[in-house]
DNA sequence: AGTAATGTTTACCAATCGGTCAAATATCCG
DNA sequence: CGGATATTTGACCGATTGGTAAACATTACT
């Protein structure tokens, strides 16, 4: 058995964790800005600096590491949604979901680009993933802001649509991060931009943008 | 001279008018769901209902049906925000934007999934487009907003974040629309959802989360 | 009708695709 | 060291890719 491929509870080598990890980093790296069609294995193994025979001794089809990537965008990627906690207190929850949101298209805007363009071609790989698990868990935290609606602490509105515009909002940064680049030309300074957009978002989710009303 | 695709003066036919029109809507399906890469000729010939070699008769190649697509989007995608009206009243203007922005995701997804593809992927066709013309077009109303918030019609916060996140929720709807279907479940039902998106981001827009202070 | 221009198809090409294989090489371990 | 195992490589395969050439069919126009 000398194919790490066929691993059934043999060990894992040294050299095999240290290549597996360049090769999904480079697949990340391909796979998230041509899509999985638009990816070729040549590529992906320019990229990991090493033969295509080499890396499909690690895995053996192009599926097999793009399945890997999914599964382990979709795991973290809901992070930051179950971590919504229904105890605490409504405007920081929403404040610190729109943060952390935030920072993981900051800091893994690969993952992001990865999904978005995988919901972009129709989901075929990840379908049963968003009607299944990503379904329940966001009509779980609709009902926890339902009750926070009720209890008047924040507005009445749909709970769903909430919940898109800040998926929307948030990945926009990292998705259309070349877009948000070219528009904002020198005003693009850094990493200045993210905490300009995490003030931003929080101010609208917050108050909107109309003044408040000397109150009639 | 009896190639189509090296027009010069040359007047066009009935049947090159016809499928020129049946290939660049196939072509629209194909690329906007796959990308440019993952697209092949095969698959939009045969979306079209028509050989390879006879879609090839008008279109010389891959590249030149996409750039046309590339080039209609872009027209097209902009004209909203052309019509945002210094003149107007801000909050008007702001919700007839929202507005007219949804509509479009609702009535050309395909056209905002292209586009979606297309910057995901680097924006390698449509850069100079988007350093160019959209960021001088967003200079422009970035300013008018500022001038509101200088009125005091709206608040103050970055002109441009807001133009992002208008941008962010509302092709939301088109680009991540099998997300959103796979979310809603039953409620995503036929167009009721875009009415309930429509009304859902003018409140947030306009007013947030938070419930008005009772005036302190 | 006849003919020139336009449109379509069949057969094909070189390049690239995902993937295999056996031989060569490097590493690990006693 | 030596041998077993793990890794790497080059040569290759059939399928698919974007695109072409030329024969064939159709249309448009006088």
């Amino acid at each position: 058995m000398s194919d790490p491929r066929a691993a059934k509870t043999q060990r894992r080598t040294r050299i095999q964790e240290e290549k597996e990890v360049q090769i999904l980093d480079a697949a990340l790296e391909v796979f998230s800005t041509h899509g999985f069609r638009g990816t070729t294995i040549d590529q992906i193994a320019e990229v990991a600096g090493m033969s295509k025979p080499n890396l499909l001794y690690y895995f053996r089809t192009k599926e097999a590491i793009h399945r890997v990537l999914m599964e382990r965008v979709l795991d973290t990627w809901l992070d930051p949604l179950r971590a919504f906690d229904d105890n605490g207190n409504p405007e920081a929850e929403i404040r610190s979901y729109i943060r952390r949101k935030l920072e993981m298209a900051r800091d893994f805007p690969r993952e992001s680009r990865l999904f978005a363009n995988e919901v972009l071609q129709g989901a075929p790989y990840i379908m049963d993933e968003l009607t299944g698990p990503l379904k329940d868990l966001v009509d779980e935290k609709a009902k926890v802001i339902r009750a926070w609606q009720k209890a008047g602490k924040i507005v009445k509105c749909d709970p769903y649509h909430l919940i898109f515009s800040i998926w929307a909002t948030t990945q926009h940064y990292a998705d259309f991060d070349v877009q948000v680049k070219a528009v904002l030309g020198q005003r693009y300074s850094g990493e200045g931009r993210f905490d300009d957009a995490a003030r931003f978002l929080e101010q609208l989710f917050m108050h909107g943008l109309l003044p408040p009303k000397p109150e009639a």
